[in-house]
DNA sequence: GTGAAAGCGCTAACAG
DNA sequence: CTGTTAGCGCTTTCAC
């Protein structure tokens, strides 16, 4: 199979190659004719232009990279594959890229700035820390989804879409406990970052403190269906919780695996909420209860808020987009 | 933040650029001095090669693409971490590149290679049908994970490496016939195609017919949550089956939901059996019986077989990996 | 061991 | 409306 050039096709359909180029980009300055002609020839051939010599002459081609942590997170994926479709209509291209969660997406990002000349960057569910630093030089526009950059270092200089994971934490709570619960376990992760995990801590904690209780309860562990598995069998082997309110669906599934194995049952003896409202939990049995991260709305407003810096230039905006508590079977 | 080119680099360095290439691609010749000295320039700098010109220069890098069917699909997304975790130690590059279950990864691969001369393809999850024929002149190798090319029309030109899905799937239906299931519901795809859900389809006929049972509880339909979910739920409304064989544990979950709404118990009124072997399906409650597809081995034979052809011009192989029969808690 | 120079395939002035 | 020309950043002969 030839593979062929925009020069072969030039020489096929008698033009010159920027008349290909021309006809490729759909630019307006060719006669109906000479378009038709080349059109036909570049169909005939299968013809398809060489990206990396594009890529290498626009170094200002819009091409933006969307880094998601974790291949094996459900919602990221939801989240990703609404961007994508939101992405159709820009004008940029997008590409997905994943990284390990224990993968540093920082210097990932730097090195595509590099070796892509990517002009723009949307963090999925990344966190906000000391890693940061490496992005201090960079200048092209950067969103984060999921998680806020407002009062961090980032600021000023990134975008964020984002729920209010601190009142939502806080409604999470608040329900659970208005349900009768008043011994709340909580399963997160590291409750002094800037990430939103943080927030979720601190929101529980507020609430907890308000009807005079706290975070004692509070559970570190990774949001990993094993992990949060395993945490939850040791933690519930010696407490008498009551409810289990988790930060991902997806450790939410591994506690309520855990608590299964232990003969408790959910959500008679121990509610169990959890936070994204992947499409999974309502297939559960029981059904679980969520705090459900408005997918779309993440999604259109990110992919908004990036194109509006990349083609108006504008400073870095903080959108928040509301979540909403969905109560099903497993919570009492 | 300015972005170096090997020609800076190499007037900060006071060398040429063929040498900084050189230092870039750990040629050997090149003395120890000079090495360092570009490789300190190159590290104050963060020195990052634009992979366009080089991808542009070289057109017979080792680029290989792996085209994923379904971004949401838990199982391939499993396969295709364990398939990059392999490729770390090859010479050759591998990027994915997701793919619409509804769109035609074929000529996906077409264009990938005229626009980025990838040199090596792997299928992950893809169906074998007339829309190969895109690749008939297509001469680069290619693998097929998941599903045999054995016995179709890209035989000899793609390799594939998958589990018997045929011996499988009788596997499967036997034990269920062995466990006292007698009226058998069988949830999968199009029965009449080449791929792997038509071969499983074929086992299940045998053991039923065998048996002096057949296949009159076959239920066509897309392995996705909701669409099995809603399948299950219309059939079962109007089915007596004791047992059902879905052919993947996501449309596994989705029946068992669907059981569960109309009152029928899992496995005391219905026995359910899916494929694939998710880390999800240990979680569920109760505990989903699957064929455990082995993904470490299908990763690494693939990798393997994909890097045979391209390195020494192998023939296309067929490997038929073992698959694994876990009975859980989701069968009587 | 090192460098000069010729492109890879494409786009974008700049002329005509 | 169309063509000529000059690179984008890199690798790779071919000399020295």
């Amino acid at each position: 199979m030839k593979i062929y050039t925009i020069r072969d096709i030039a020489q096929m359909a008698g033009v010159s190659v920027t008349t290909v180029s021309r006809v490729l980009n759909d630019r307006p300055d060719v006669s109906r004719a000479t378009q038709e002609k080349v059109r036909r020839v570049m169909a005939e051939c299968h013809f398809v232009g060489n990206a990396n010599a594009r890529g290498l002459k626009q170094a200002e081609s819009d091409l933006v990279a969307v880094i998601i942590r974790g291949r094996r997170n459900p919602f990221l994926n939801e989240l990703a594959e609404a961007m994508l479709q939101c992405a159709q209509e820009s004008r940029a291209a997008f590409v997905t890229e994943y990284i390990d969660e224990r993968a540093d997406e920082f210097s990932r990002a730097l090195t595509l700035i590099g070796e892509r000349r990517i002009t723009g960057i949307i963090f999925v569910g990344s966190r906000i820390d000391a890693r940061c630093a490496a992005l201090a030089e960079v200048n092209i526009p950067m969103v984060f989804v999921t998680v806020s950059t407002l009062g961090t270092v980032m600021e000023k200089r990134a975008s964020s879409v984002s729920i209010d994971d601190e009142r939502m934490a806080r409604e999470a709570v608040e329900a659970l406990i208005r349900r009768g619960h008043r011994r709340v376990a909580v399963f997160g992760g590291d409750p002094e970052g800037e990430d939103s995990l943080a927030l979720r801590a601190r929101g529980a904690r507020e609430v907890l403190r308000a009807h005079g209780l706290d975070l004692s309860r509070y559970v570190e562990t990774r949001l990993t269906l094993s992990d949060a598995y395993e945490a939850a069998l040791s933690y519930f082997r010696q407490s008498d919780a009551d409810a289990a309110f988790c930060m991902s669906d997806t450790a939410a599934m591994g506690v309520m695996r855990a608590l299964s194995d232990l003969g408790r049952r959910v959500p008679e003896d121990v509610s169990v909420l959890g936070v994204d409202g992947v499409d999974i939990g309502e297939y559960l049995t029981p059904r679980l209860s969520t705090i459900a991260q408005p997918v779309q709305e993440l999604a259109r407003q990110s992919v908004g808020v990036l194109e509006d810096m990349m083609e108006r230039g504008a400073p870095a905006r903080h959108v928040t987009v509301g979540a909403e508590l969905v109560l099903r079977e497993s919570v009492r």
